[in-house]
DNA sequence: GGACGTGGGAGAGAAATGACCAAAAGATCC
DNA sequence: GGATCTTTTGGTCATTTCTCTCCCACGTCC
């Protein structure tokens, strides 16, 4: 049943020379000294064989299995989490590696958790990454200390392993930006109830911003909601009901947005004309989707992946220290992307001829 | 830097005893017969040590790695792939294997797609995944030929791998019969344009469920267009102007559906009162946040990760013959998803007062 | 001029990686 | 002294890597 593979010795049989020797050629070690002829042959033969080394022969020799474990939580619920691994995948494959993954739950113990990793050990991987399903702060498995690994999207409460998380206070500020820019000065947020450093972070932005542009800043004009659709729309509708009417709304999240949308539509307001808002998060089915599309803040994921792997990897391989980055997470910025929900502001009641003629303040 | 992991010849010390004595104790062999007061002992000093084998060693040994290869064509681009992801990678921890995954370009060559598997096989994995994006035919890499595999959402051309592939035309059934069963007799369809399995069968379970029912099929009312928003709010404008204006629409997806909703919306349209819709893909991002809710038909990716897993690993250990369900694909019912855009036609311009009466025709 | 020594090129040998397994050896008992 | 129970020895898996040998050319010495 089995085709039996071709090894290293099949190689050297062809060949007509050592297994060691045909280690040399395929390796290219720097001291073997092998006849060019020789290598030739050796070439040819493994060709000849389509011979491909048993990395696990070579890993346990070689004491370096050149695998990368990959925890995720909840690698289903979010695409985000596709972003991520893409991210890793690619850098990883790129420098010879591979990743192998393993599904945690945000819900599971301790315990598991720890042998999530323990899993991971037992197969020798060279390092471990670590991502959550939203940016967050927690306490890393015991058995993870000693062993190369990088966090995803979260950081570690006691700053014992380096990570990378989102600009949230950047993004939050561009997104902020683009109304300002745009004319409005009266502007609103819709945030997430929840206790995560996004909500306070994404908010302190909103108001740095506002000040920085010497605007005032309303209570009135932010609510909070539960970050999905509904909160969104009930947010929103509270926000548009204040006397103080802003034209612009910046968006905790594009779910939350698209609350906002139906708020909007419902008080028979267009977007843009009547009321621009800013969302974040890029979730692509939303963001394209809806109509006009919404213009947002794209959260780094593969970019996250990507940084990790590279890091990892290099640490593994000698050409950094992690233990100096695990004092400060690395910061990765949010780009802002530029849809359709934001304009200027209707001037004034005369005309409302305003079309989209964004104009920046210097 | 690193602590030397522990072996078996560390617990084999501790306990005093040999390496083979620990081995045929850890592994419960069945012919070692082992004192017990010897085999407390050891287990004892693994315990105390934390040993864990060293996976890479076992596979070499026993010719089994217990990875399963994942090759996946474009991860991120869309959460489904998570979901498979996801039912392969419990099933495969469920019984003591682990996951490696491969990203693959679905515009890659023939042979990029070799090269992918080879690096699995290199890798020693027992046997490979291999899962497409959407519900397609394709030619397989050769080197696939001997390896365990399943094709998850995808079928081979030459039936020489089994694969496992949604129930379309069942789905598909199943929406318009919800349509029908609230009573709809007039029925449109927004279809897609690509050259699909899914476009053809989709739109024949449509002709076969009116017919089954004893409906007319009406060419005007079905339509296509590209699969997104923008298509499906074209498509549905197009069905919408017939003189015979249907009461509902079946959506070939979710997104197209989400442009159903759209121009409903421009034609003063209330969703479900004056048109019902059910959409398909169950993409959940769009179908719970729509207003009202989309019924909708649900692609069984996490299933199809986990019967593909199943099936593969029992092939690996000889329970199942793989070749056997090769000639045909295993075809997976895609459940329908209940939510709010389904309601009875209003009973002709008379009185508009009819609520969600859902009949059922025998 | 032949024996000896030297040096380096080309390649082979063998140990080691961590675990499994078949067969053989040692201990215990009657 | 055989039979039974328990443990050890040694080989194996596919590689890498350190050490070794072989071989020949060249130079030198007596």
């Amino acid at each position: 049943m089995t085709k039996r593979s071709v090894g290293i010795k099949d190689v050297a049989a062809a060949a007509g020379v050592s297994v060691t020797t045909v280690s040399h050629v395929l390796n290219d070690v720097a001291y073997a000294r092998v006849g060019n002829e020789t290598r030739e042959r050796v070439h040819e033969a493994a060709q000849r064989l389509g011979y491909g080394p048993n990395r696990l022969a070579q890993a346990l020799r070689t004491q370096r299995s050149g695998m990368i474990g990959f925890i995720s939580e909840e690698i289903a619920t979010t695409p985000h989490a596709g972003r991520i691994i893409l991210g890793a995948e690619e850098t990883a494959r790129a420098r010879g590696y591979n990743i192998m993954i393993i599904n945690s739950t945000s819900t599971g113990s301790q315990d598991s958790r720890e042998s999530d990793v323990a899993d991971l050990l037992d197969r020798q991987v060279d390092g471990i990454l670590y991502a959550t399903m939203y940016h967050r702060k927690l306490s890393v498995p015991k058995n993870l200390a000693g062993v190369p690994a990088v966090l995803v999207d979260s950081e570690d409460i006691n700053h014992s392993v380096s990570s990378v998380i989102p600009d949230e206070a950047g993004g939050a500020r561009l997104a902020v930006q683009t109304l300002i820019d745009a004319g409005h000065t009266r502007i609103g947020m819709i945030n997430n109830t929840d206790d995560v450093p996004a909500t306070h972070s994404r908010l302190k932005a909103f108001k740095d911003t506002l000040a920085d542009a010497g605007l005032e800043f309303h209570e009135e004009l932010v609510h909070s909601e539960l970050s999905e659709v509904p909160g969104g729309y009930q947010a929103t509708l509270r926000v548009l009901e204040s006397p103080n009417r802003p034209t612009a709304i910046f968006c905790y999240n594009d779910r939350m947005a698209m609350g906002a949308y139906r708020a909007a539509g419902k008080l028979g307001l267009r977007i843009p004309e009547d009321l621009s808002l800013v969302g974040f998060d890029n979730q692509q089915l939303i963001a394209e989707n809806l109509y006009p599309s919404l213009t947002t803040v794209a959260l780094p994921h593969y970019e996250m992946g990507a940084w990790a792997t590279k890091n990892l990897i290099d640490a593994i391989e000698g050409k950094t220290d992690l233990q100096l980055l695990s004092a400060h997470p690395t910061v990765l910025p949010c780009p802002l992307v530029l849809r359709h929900s934001v304009a200027s502001p209707l001037s004034g009641a005369d005309d409302g001829s305003a079309e989209l003629s964004a104009r920046t303040n210097t």
